[in-house]
RNA sequence: UCCUCCUUAGCUCAGUUGGUUAGAGCGGCUGACUGUUAAUCAGUAGGUCCCUGGUUCGAGUCCAGGAGGGGGAGCCA
């Protein structure tokens, strides 16, 4: 086959710089409509989207032919002149000079339609290629950019947990077993203690690696297996670890809304949200945020429960004149004399519509068992993912809880020297209902105390013995966090379900693809 | 492990108190149309109603059991 003979490769993305010049793409048929001797070609080749368009006066024959017979995700190169368009993504358009196959794809099963997300989980390594997708993780990729930049710049090192360990270090959650040369070993829930290792060594350190979780969460904020970011700095105090999280969060989203407004837009993200970062996140008590949550305390002139209940309302209201419109639009259709087209649209639209329906009904079936779980919330307890949306729907910035009962956190976090009942651990739970982004704080330096709650949580001492000789030699201050990646882009690109931030979610029941 | 919802065409779904030959839109294919933005218009093909058993003159619809999936609880990033 003739290919179109070029010597530099141009990308969607660089189109600005070569208006009113002939270039060659390559790349993916993403979509297609054709009229009588014209066809509009939308080709995607990974750094963009750009309208193609062919006239069957301005090109060869053949060329007019191979524009004819492309299917949807078909291969071709393309040559023609970039001429600027306003109403075009991007801003710009390809008017076709010469147009080559380079291979025609057999019937692509994604349709330009809604479709289940288990079909679309099933095709994942086609799914990827949808612009929302696509969108998704070039922002991925400039979250994990800017995370490297955030800590490079401030000299941390970059150092790597092992993945195969030894014991359940923990002790709270379910990981997964392996076979490690006739020993068990367990995938890594964390790489928090070899973290504390290396901070000893380097000063400032971060981990990014993946983590592993062998719950059998199904939920939509859940993965077994996700990446996890996990800094640990010597001679930080809680307070420090807390400035940390909250400037490191700040520099992630500014990066993302600088260089990345066009994928913002593709989701649709209403950024207005991730501007408010850049104001002061709110720190609270746990014994604060238990008061808030429980309607005992208000907030910024908000209650909890009040609130709540608003919320309610406002959802009734919504399901009944969603109905409203669905049948109104139904009786219309059924009065006959409408075009074929307007019906398809109406049809259509009563699908979203009932959809919406179903989301808000199961809110409304919801919102009342939120109130009351909030309502009778026990001190001591940790927080459910109702009570993290119930609180953080006060603030519109992320919000940090800290001071929390040490009986629900992890062995080595510092007690607190007012109150040995608490511990100097700190969540950052993100707005608009996304949870638990961040979990850290400060570490136990006594080794004595260490050993009492190492028993305490019934966790096998010879395991810990390596962790221990961190405080017999030079025990300094020190404290970290975790962040989870997913959970993060998730946020920032308002994308409830956590399996489409990672290019090829595990979660139970699903390891193909 | 528990609670809850779902399974009908390639996809998204409708299918009334059980009743003749199971429907729509999208997608596919054929054709029309010179600027479309999920293009439009006409035509056309396409079905193991998740599986097994039961009730009934008759089951996509009712009952029992099973399988698969969604959402949530617990747990957490």
């Amino acid at each position: 086959m003739e290919t179109i003979t070029t010597n530099k490769l141009t990308y969607i993305k660089d189109l600005e710089a070569f208006v009113g010049q002939k270039v060659t793409l390559k790349g993916w048929l993403a979509n297609k409509r054709s009229g009588k001797g014209i066809a509009f070609l939308i080709l995607r080749d990974g750094s963009g989207f750009c309208q193609c368009v062919v006239t069957e006066s301005d090109v060869d024959e053949e060329s007019f032919e191979n524009a004819k017979s492309l299917t949807l995700e078909s291969a071709f190169e393309i040559e023609g002149n970039v001429v600027r368009d306003e109403k075009q993504m991007g801003g710009f358009e390809l008017q076709a000079t010469k147009l080559r196959t380079i291979s025609i794809a057999e019937e692509y099963p994604i349709a330009k339609k809604e479709h289940g997300v288990d079909f679309l989980m099933d095709r994942r390594h086609l799914w990827l290629r949808s612009r929302k997708q696509w969108a998704l993780s070039k922002i991925r990729n400039t979250v994990i950019f800017s995370i490297h930049q955030f800590f490079q710049e401030r000299d941390f090192v970059q150092m790597d947990a092992p993945i195969f360990t030894g014991n359940a270090c923990e002790g709270t959650t379910t990981l997964f077993e392996t076979d490690f040369f006739g020993d068990t070993a367990y995938l890594s829930q964390s790489g928090q203690l070899y973290g504390e290792a290396m901070a000893m060594a380097q000063g400032l350190i971060y981990t990014f690696g993946p983590t592993f979780r062998a719950e059998k969460s199904k939920t939509r904020r859940h993965l077994a297996e996700f990446w996890m970011i996990e800094p640990e700095m010597a001679f930080y105090d809680l307070d420090m670890d807390m400035d940390m999280i909250e400037e490191f969060i700040k520099y992630v989203i500014k990066s993302v809304l600088d260089k990345n407004k066009d994928e913002l837009e593709i989701l649709e993200r209403d950024t207005t949200s991730l501007q408010k970062v850049a104001n002061t996140f709110p720190r609270l008590t746990y014994e604060k945020a238990v008061r808030i949550i429980k309607g005992e305390e208000d907030i910024n002139g908000k209650n909890s429960i009040t609130t709540l209940e608003e919320d309610l309302k406002e959802v009734l209201e919504k399901i009944e004149t969603t109905n409203k419109d669905i049948s109104e639009r139904e009786t219309r259709i059924e009065a006959g004399g409408m075009k074929k087209g307007e019906v398809n649209f109406n049809l259509n639209k009563i699908g979203k519509l009932k959809a919406e329906v179903k989301e808000f009904e199961s809110l409304a079936e919801n919102i009342p068992q939120w109130i009351e779980s909030a309502k009778n919330f026990e001190f001591g307890g940790d927080f459910g993912g109702s009570d993290e949306t119930v609180l953080t729907r006060l603030f519109d910035t992320p919000v940090m809880v800290y001071k929390w009962p040490a009986a629900i956190k992890a062995f080595y976090m510092k007690e607190d020297e007012e109150d040995p009942n608490f511990v100097k651990g700190v969540d950052l739970l993100a707005p608009e209902g996304f949870g638990e982004i961040v979990g850290g704080g400060e570490r136990e330096t006594s080794k004595e105390l260490l050993v009492k709650k190492i028993k305490e949580h019934d966790l096998p001492m010879e395991a810990f013995e390596w962790y221990l000789d961190l405080r017999r030699f030079g025990s300094v201050p020190h404290a970290g966090f975790g962040l989870g990646l997913e959970r993060l882009v998730g946020w920032i690109c308002n994308i409830h379900h956590i399996r489409e931030t990672i290019p090829f979610p595990r979660v139970m029941g699903r390891l193909l693809p």
